[in-house]
DNA sequence: CTCCATACTAAGCGGTTGCTTAGAGCTAAG
DNA sequence: CTTAGCTCTAAGCAACCGCTTAGTATGGAG
């Protein structure tokens, strides 16, 4: 058998299911996984290739730079995350609310390995691929948004700064990736519903 | 004139006030510049030098290293902030919850060169000092809880809880060092005291 | 004046970096 | 069988990294 490096989890990891070849999406769970505990600047292409179980060079057979594999990372980060945030359903503001809070919190959880590259190396990325990401993070913002206007609009939340109000939530589910542990007592689910049934406190009426 | 690349906000940054000799706390200000900025593993001893008008060698002379460095910001600004929260005062659980949170956010925000440098820089420490660290942030964290608990207990705070709700409080108030612009249309007292509305709301009772 | 400590610089060392080159192994079409 | 194309590796290159060494300028004590 060939070592990878690469734990069960990276390789369940949903994220990365559409990536092909094998071996390309190979070298991208390797990055994912070396630049979260690293960071992008500390991880060398060495450390990649070796957690994928190949050489320095095969990196480039599949992208043209380091910064490539962390852009493919954060595209489609991005995209998973606003793809989850905009299939949100339920019956009113409220529990329309609530679901977006849980996943997204929840996906910031579960996914935290991904998430940390995705929210706290963009300043890595180049400018022009800066700027494709931060489209996505305004899509993302308005979705949030919309959520909560919409239960302003039923008259079942009050929230007197929308624009602040939003940047809050936003912020709350976001940093789950920052200070989330896997051997910690809540499970992903339980920080979502925590998490929700915060936010919702934070914009029920008196 | 010599140019040292220091602009007038981070001379003016208080938290490194108490440095000396003079010399060793511009190369402070420079490298908590540089690290904010691009990061620790991506700023290079080089980088600290110039912005501090010296050369490469000069760093040596006031620091063991280039980690010792990211230590003593580290060591300082977390002892800043917890000085901050420890001398919180206020009428009450409600007033002093309030003043403890637009203190913190505020703070994050007014100083978020250096609390981003606190904040998302931790990782790269030595173990020994990161040990260090750690036991400020526990100092931290149980500040913070002990201002909701008292709230609870004078019954003016309905927290189902308690550990969560700390968590959350100070993500929320760490992750504005992330997202703030200093060329925003809110002031960082503006956030200060959204922040504290918003986190009142969440544990008042129904 | 001499002497010594302090604060600094010019130059550079060994090691590591991102990435390239040259070529090997394999597959499959003609 | 030949050959083209793809995926991969071994080796290495130029640049850059953190840090050191050797030496200079300055200023105060005796």
């Amino acid at each position: 058998m060939t070592t990878t490096g690469l734990d069960g989890f990276a390789l369940l990891d949903k994220t990365w299911s559409t990536v092909t070849p094998e071996a390309a999406r190979r070298m991208l769970i390797a990055a994912v996984q070396a630049f979260a505990g690293k960071g992008y600047h500390a991880t060398t292409t060495r450390d990649i290739a070796s957690l994928a179980g190949m050489s320095p060079a095969a990196v480039y057979i599949h992208y043209r730079s380091k910064e490539e594999l962390l852009f493919n990372i954060s595209l489609v980060g991005h995209e998973t995350s606003l793809a989850l945030l905009s299939s949100i359903e339920g019956d009113g503001a409220v529990e329309r609310l609530r679901n977006a809070v849980a996943t997204f919190a929840g996906w910031h959880a579960e996914f935290h390995t991904t998430a940390r590259v995705v929210q706290y190396e963009l300043g890595a990325l180049s400018p022009e691929h800066h700027e494709q990401v931060a489209e996505l993070r305004r899509q993302i913002e308005q979705r949030m948004r919309s959520y909560i206007a919409d239960g302003v609009e039923e008259g079942v939340f009050d929230v007197p700064d929308l624009k602040g109000a939003t940047l809050a939530v936003l912020s709350l589910c976001i940093d789950v990736a920052r200070w989330y542990q896997p051997g910690g007592k809540r499970t992903p689910d339980e920080i979502g519903a925590m998490y929700a049934d915060l936010v919702l406190r934070m914009v029920r009426p008196n």
